[in-house]
DNA sequence: TGAACCTATGATAATTTATATCATCTTGTA
DNA sequence: TACAAGATGATATAAATTATCATAGGTTCA
């Protein structure tokens, strides 16, 4: 995992490699999302940079600045909730070509990132090809309650 | 699968059952989704059902009757697109619990539900478990293309 | 029958979420 | 320096959803 700052520096270096800048504003939401124990929605971020900058932030800017942190595979968003997380994988240009699965946590929106099983993978592809379906890049989300929150 | 007619009979007689009442207003609904080529959102579907019956529907009971729908597992919501679909399975008391996948054509909203093969399913609980998880009855929903889209 | 009651719907407003548009600012560069 | 491109600010608007109270329509039961 490593610590926010180490994750900034990987998500720096991204873009450059692709050529892009992460801005300030860029990072501070990127930074509230690293802090954020779960997902949070556009407006919640919004709150919270809010309260950490000087500078308010217009709602637009929030989601102009998701957008692009989506785009270059800094931060997901999870179309079930419509929330955001930032990628467990910043660094890599791993493009989760339907192969990550989000686990939500219904209860307090702990949000974990884990890989598909390859087979689990293929049988869910064979699935759909027989339904007349030819997946895309997407990615799964399913709820449920973490550890935490079961207790 | 069956005809309108015949999926309408069934629903009368799950909310028979259920001690609820399937209206004139939620009959409207639920024809109106029924007819459907694939998911509409609340707002598609309200003015599909103001086109098709003489009084106006507010939005309000549009979400109420959606809302009941759902409670009574006449219908879906696919949260990932914000749409509705109607139940492939109306007639059977299904929970639906994890074990349905809903296919949804990015281009034309059709949607296909299927069913998710056991192994897969026991595989996703486990991974989901690993990770600190417990999966609740949740829907899969995952995006691609239909066959007639793909062309 | 009719009064009390419950539920569904209507009407309206407010809130939340998201997008459109144009102005301004910054930065790199010719 | 001045220009061009991209980023942000400011503002308005649209779209989606929920809250709230009033009303209508059935059902039950004395």
């Amino acid at each position: 995992m490593g610590n926010i700052a180490d994750l900034l520096q990987l998500a720096e270096r991204k873009c450059l490699e692709r050529g892009v800048k992460l801005t300030s504003r860029r990072r501070e939401v990127l930074i509230a999302l690293l802090e954020a124990e779960g997902a949070l929605s556009a407006y919640e971020l919004l709150d919270k940079c809010n309260k950490q900058s000087l500078k308010p932030m217009p709602a637009m800017s929030m989601y102009r600045i998701l957008q692009f942190l989506e785009d270059h595979l800094l931060v997901h968003k999870l179309s079930s909730a419509n929330k955001y997380v930032a990628c467990g994988h910043i660094g890599c240009e791993h493009q989760h070509f339907f192969k990550s699965q989000f686990l939500i946590c219904s209860d307090c929106s702990a949000v974990k990132e884990i890989s598909i099983a390859d087979e689990t993978y293929k049988a869910m592809m064979a699935a759909a090809d027989q339904a007349g379906f030819t997946l895309e890049g997407t990615q799964i989300e399913v709820t449920g309650s973490c550890n935490h929150c079961r207790g």
